[in-house]
DNA sequence: AACTCACCATGACATCTGTCAGGTGCAGTC
DNA sequence: GACTGCACCTGACAGATGTCATGGTGAGTT
């Protein structure tokens, strides 16, 4: 029996999930989390093989979550499932150390078989999704300019931005255009969605 | 036997939500679709009483298709389900003859009862959102001005929205400007954002 | 018929933005 | 120790943007 954990915001969504999943024989869900800060203490307390985590969620996101898992040295497997086949969610995933990534788009047939999969030492990643990941290259913005733009990312004028990062309007300024330019845009706003829509941010 | 029909672009959530409502003895899941356009075909081929409808789909969004099932004159009644509890959604829903609207936060125990209220004939509203749909009052854009923001949603410089809607950019600025001062915000991006979380465009 | 309102436009103005050229300091790294 | 890259900042400038005044059309009200 593999023994799985599903976290995802969306109680519709997750409740509709755990019963797909519970009518495998072979997988059992032992436990439903609705915000990623609380998916650690629930690993812990039920001994889970694999956890099936959302990226977006309240809390904690799912590739944080991730990274938490593994830091806890236990020996739960991560499978990150998503709405939006964004990237540069896969690299930052990889990176936190999940097993496994897979789109909401993919049929529901497949989970259970991804979830196997992980379960058996295997990496499951989107294929589609895998390829994009890699001509897209890494995400060519520096921590600064991830700053600036998630500030900008609500359209307010440069001064509130300089104001919510503690930066002067000048160098605001500066970091948005150089954003502007690695994303060959020409407006923060722009900018802004354009890096927010590869997972840049 | 309440015959139901499930559109959802999300392949997974999809045949989530259908495995779930397949469980409910009184419930017959006759038809999926995973666009819009698919829908009107599929609920006249199948004498579908209740359609699940996302908003967001490809082709045609639930709330459209909601009118255009009304408009054929079948007597399916429509339940619209969203990820994004935007107010002004609400409203159009119900203008579009939408017998229910419901989020994705809802517990998935509540979908199927959901369904069987609206196939009796009951109107099912979230609470939450009805009532902010109430105090929010009605879209206060104009159709113009719904076009403009849409088109300045991306972020991009007044020059190519104005091309995108046709219109000269000293009238797209005197539109964003009005949209602006509705909106109680002072730059474009920031007004496009605004209108769009609130379910105006 | 007078009125209101959405629609479309122009021109002028102050301000905001994006660009460019420059400067400092600090951490790696070769 | 020189080099490179990122973090921060300043100042100046052209062009984009938001505001405002103004005016005309047509549809719908009162």
């Amino acid at each position: 029996m593999i023994r799985v954990l599903v976290a995802d915001d969306q109680a519709l969504v997750r409740g509709a999930v755990v019963t797909l999943l519970g009518l495998e024989p072979d997988l059992d869900v032992v436990a439903e989390a609705g915000r990623g800060d609380e998916v650690l203490d629930l690993v812990r307390a039920h001994d889970v093989d694999v956890a099936l985590l959302d990226v977006e969620m309240p809390g904690m996101d799912g590739i944080e979550v991730c990274r938490s898992l593994i830091a806890s040295g236990m020996g739960v497997r991560s499978l990150i499932v998503t709405t939006f086949g964004r990237p540069g969610f896969v690299r930052r995933a990889l990176e936190a150390g999940a097993a496994g990534f897979v789109v909401k788009d993919t049929p529901a047939s497949e989970l259970a078989d991804a979830v196997r999969r992980v379960h058996a030492g295997e990496r499951v990643i989107d294929g589609a999704l895998a390829a994009e990941s890699l001509i897209e290259g890494a995400n060519p913005l520096t921590v600064r300019e991830q700053d600036v733009l998630r500030a900008a990312l609500g359209g307010a004028p440069i001064a509130v931005v300089a104001k919510a990062v503690h930066l002067s309007e000048g160098t605001v300024r500066n970091y948005l255009s150089s954003a502007m330019a690695k994303t060959a845009t020409s407006t923060r706003a722009e900018a802004a969605v354009h890096a927010r829509d590869r997972g840049w941010l």
